[in-house]
DNA sequence: CTGAAAGCGCTTACAG
DNA sequence: CTGAAAGCGCTTACAG
């Protein structure tokens, strides 16, 4: 058995609370009563138990994780950027992958508030009633991170997707593009499907130039080039591409080399996130950059301050994105 | 104020007792009483708080998981076969990151036991005497997980890598290669150093053939690209290449495209991982496949079954992997 | 500046 | 099959 804290109350001569006084520095104590505890602390090898004190404090210093896959690129970066800020605040992290499903989603908000968690950063496809919900009953503050509620009702980190869309575009016409594809993400999605498909057409029309968006089941190049390979003979061959991730932006160049296609000569191809797959691929991609780490970093650095009441002046993050020129427009 | 335990017994008629071991199944209850408590849970909309739960039961439920980078894909994924095994034992994780900084992962242990996890999945480039000692101290069950304690101390899970290293040798030199460069890591590293290499150098000897290391200081493609340009003119040109990681075979191939040398034709490049960056390059990479999500999996598991108190038979893990054969060999 | 005591919301012997 | 009560290891008013 290890100590506790009435253990070193004992051997420091003082009692539980002054202990926790010292621990907490919630209060004032004399220079050398502090240092009778620190040494009992020492000569014990006493550390506090965080349940305990999760449970006396009503305060768990544990923030819980939704996002849909850990094991995207892209979230694991954005995870990473929240572990961060939690560290440096001294908070920890539980994780949990919902596969972007509604129940599970609603489940593991269930399971955040049995743990106690101090709040919970979500990463997910749409904000329904039934997800708002589940927050309002938990009662835990949310922050939503590259994740939109198109309502506002729910503090959110993101770049602004529709004008992201529209610079991709705008950046395409301008190199010549006359035949723009886009390779989106389901068009329910707050995030990669509709303002990014709002962004793109808006340039298009000021353009006078045609739309033609193919939509990917998901985000992944595997899916995407299998999709790619099945349509590219039934659609007008493109010049241009905008695709919604850089998988699906490596997918495209793929699909076009395997069609006898050059990229950039023939087809210009641009992506979006700038993940570190976009340097790791001839020709190198050229991205919509998105500050993904910072992204995360951010929410959980608003999350502590919604924690601590701080008082926040803004409430929906747009994060500075910019377009990474590189070899494949 | 959410409901208690306390609520839902006065709302059923029961005593505390009662209401636990429905909530537990840990005794045989009375259908019908069984029935009052579960309308008193249902009507009061109540959950049980984890915290105090795990305060009075001295199990939380929730598993520490120490990594180097989730933001690595190889990591990302691993950590998704821990989750996804978790979930299905009704465990959540705590997840840090060390940045394999040896005091930043005793300080993580530190903080594991603080929040009494019930067991830690460590992953780490080595396995000293201060950590060892470290978990020792904080009497936790421990599973290393792509890591490797050379003394065996600790159970693992891990593939065979001096074997994969020298079957991915061999396989080099059935395809005709005479000078086979090893892109390592750290030659410290009880993973992607020592063994790996030692495998490379017993199936060069077994073949008469000289070898050739050279020693990254990380797995990522950047580091390697750049240590291949600058040492590229000041080494035996190989036409053979084993590089520790996916990340590093890309560089490789890159390093070959840029200095005009054609793979698979002049070059053949095997990697290690097949993470999904392998499948995403021209040309594919052959690569020795490891079961990254699988060894994630089954290091959770047998945390379950150390904290269950199943007997194990097995302790060390070897994982099966395999040569995965694309177009860069 | 410090202590005694209640309380956080559960589980778990112990009785019956 | 069920209840009363102690206890898990802390924090936090309340007193002094």
């Amino acid at each position: 058995m290890s100590a506790t804290i009435y253990d070193v109350a004992r051997e420091a001569g003082v009692s539980m609370a002054t202990v926790s006084r010292v621990l907490n520095g919630t209060a004032v104590v004399k220079d050398e009563t502090k240092k009778k505890v620190l040494d009992a602390i020492q000569t014990l090898g006493y550390r506090p138990n965080a349940v305990a004190r999760g449970l006396a404090s009503k305060k768990t210093k544990t923030i819980g994780i939704i996002v849909p896959d850990v094991s995207a690129p892209f979230v694991a970066e954005m995870v990473r950027g929240m572990e961060d800020i939690a560290t440096m605040y001294n908070y920890q992290i539980i994780l949990s992958n919902s596969d972007a499903q509604a129940d599970r989603e609603i489940d593991l908000i269930g399971t955040m508030w049995e743990k106690q968690v101090d709040g919970v950063l979500f990463m997910g496809s749409q904000v329904t009633e039934e997800l708002l919900q589940a927050f309002e009953q938990a009662q835990l503050p949310v922050v939503l991170c590259s994740t939109i509620d198109p309502e506002g009702r729910i503090p959110s980190v993101n770049i602004d997707n529709r004008q992201a869309a529209f610079d991709a575009t705008r950046f395409l016409i301008e190199k010549g593009c006359k035949r723009i594809l886009f390779l989106s993400g389901s068009s329910d999605h707050a995030v990669v499907g509709t303002p990014r498909q709002e962004g793109y057409q808006k340039a298009l029309k000021q353009a006078g130039l045609p739309p033609q968006i193919l939509e990917c089941p998901s985000l992944r190049y595997e899916d995407g080039l299998k999709m790619l390979r099945e349509s590219f003979h039934q659609i007008v061959v493109p010049d241009g591409v905008i695709a919604v991730s850089d998988e699906l932006g490596v997918a495209a160049i793929h699909a076009c080399l395997d069609a006898k296609l050059q990229v950039p000569d023939q087809v210009k191809v641009i992506s979006f996130d700038n993940t570190r797959l976009a340097v790791m691929v001839r020709p190198e991609l050229t991205t919509i950059s998105q500050p993904i780490y910072d992204m995360g970093a951010v929410a959980m650095r608003f999350m502590t301050k919604l924690i601590h009441h701080e008082n926040v002046e803004e409430y929906s993050f747009r994060l500075p994105y910019e377009i990474t020129v590189r070899k494949s427009t």
